[in-house]
RNA sequence: GGUGCUGUGGCGGAGCGGCUACGCAAACGAUUGCAAAUCGUUUUCACAGGGGUUCGAAUCCCCUCGGCACCU
């Protein structure tokens, strides 16, 4: 197996679990128990675009400079990263990290991005936009069934995995399908395929998982969803939408939780604002109240999701920080995962 | 006090004599280049209460209790 980094920490788990501080601890403590300086890369899907702050529940611009953070930033609003190169951009991060003699601790909740990180996806054919558009319009016309029956005639073993609704993925595996060398059968590039999360791991690491209490973690989305509106998170949304229009919304960023519940709130106050004849077509508590409810669920099922991902996903230690995070005892584990990389 | 409308699952909301929608929420699962996306499965007395008509009532009639509107 070839490795694609040398040794690196992934801290994992459901939003607003503790992930961001667990992994800030980790990096005061393993320096000055080891030496060993830490840099931090993002994993999060939504922290790569600029401007999304609050929203993205991104760490401040001080922690994000203190603990030396790559992948954070890195994309304008309507621009986007597939899977398989932010895989490359990580690895390239971490070995850059390691050749400097630091360890790279990688943060992050979007499960594919993680399963591409940590186990390297098949090489397949790229991403291919004209074909997707392709697909989407004979979609629109024929209702993707009908795609999913062609995939079946082309790919028999990919099409029996998949739903005839799933258009993700009977969408990509059409582009992989029309993008095959000739001479390659189609179903046995998929028929050859080991579960991701089953491959061996890209590189050696050591991958921590927190959760909590579904109780506390409601409490903690609630105030979290609190702060965020507090520290402007409409004023946020309404700049990306001046900025960049409503290509804005249907961009991938602006797939972000909440955004366009914020926008739709703020169009609807204007409008009411506009028909009474007032000037202020700021939102109110009310209005902001629903919001908070509306955002909190929509988190919560990503937090199911996660979870559900996470449950397949390697686990060294299993962090509960229900209780917070302030004390963190090193596990075994850990130590001589520390201990291997600080004896090389 | 009078008149009219109305009362359906955790919520919204069809049905107006027999075939017990649907949406949301919830739970569970999937996940190989847009993933905070997308997709699937599940949710064994829902028909305000009581009485009546009928072979059969959430649907028709009567009464009671809520709600809404208007009138005096």
């Amino acid at each position: 197996m070839n490795k694609r980094f040398e040794q690196a920490i992934f801290v994992i788990g459901p939003t607003a679990s503790g992930k961001t501080a667990f992994a800030h601890r980790l990096a005061e403590m393993i320096p000055s128990t080891y030496g060993t300086d830490c840099e931090l890369i993002n994993l999060d899907a939504f922290q790569f675009y600029r401007t999304m702050d609050i929203g993205a529940a991104k760490p401040t611009p001080e922690e994000l400079e203190h603990y030396k953070y790559r992948g954070v930033d890195i994309l304008d609003p309507l621009e986007s990263i597939d899977a398989a190169a932010y895989a490359d951009f990580v690895w390239q991060q971490c070995r850059e990290i390691s050749a400097r003699g630091k360890l790279p601790i990688c943060v992050g909740g979007s499960g594919l991005y993680l399963r591409a990180v940590l186990h390297g996806l098949d090489p397949l054919p790229p991403r291919n936009d004209d074909l997707r558009q392709m697909f989407r319009a004979s979609a629109a016309e024929w209702g993707w069934p009908l795609l999913h029956d062609w995939l079946k005639a082309l790919a028999p073993s990919r099409a029996a995995q998949l739903h005839p609704n799933d258009k993700t993925r009977i969408e990509r595996a059409l582009e992989i399908v029309f993008q095959l060398p000739e001479g390659v059968s189609p179903d046995s590039v998929f028929s050859q395929s080991q579960p991701l999360n089953q491959q061996d791991l890209a590189g050696n690491c050591y991958v921590v998982q927190i959760d909590c209490s579904d109780e506390v973690l409601k409490q903690r989305i609630n105030l979290r969803l609190d702060e965020m509106f507090t520290r402007g998170w409409v004023a946020e949304v309404e700049c990306l939408y001046q900025r960049w229009g409503s290509e804005f919304f249907a961009s991938q960023a602006g797939k972000a939780i909440g955004y366009l519940d914020i926008h739709q709130a703020c169009r609807q106050a204007e409008f009411t604002a506009g028909a009474s004849g007032k000037e202020n077509s700021r939102l109110d508590l009310r209005v902001v109240e629903e919001l908070k409810r509306k955002i909190a669920t929509s988190t919560w099922q990503y937090v199911r999701r996660q979870r559900t991902w996470n449950a397949k996903e390697r686990c060294d230690w299993s962090f509960d920080s229900s209780k917070g995070i302030v004390e963190i005892q090193f596990t075994a584990s850990l130590l001589s995962f520390l201990d291997f990389y600080h004896s090389k």
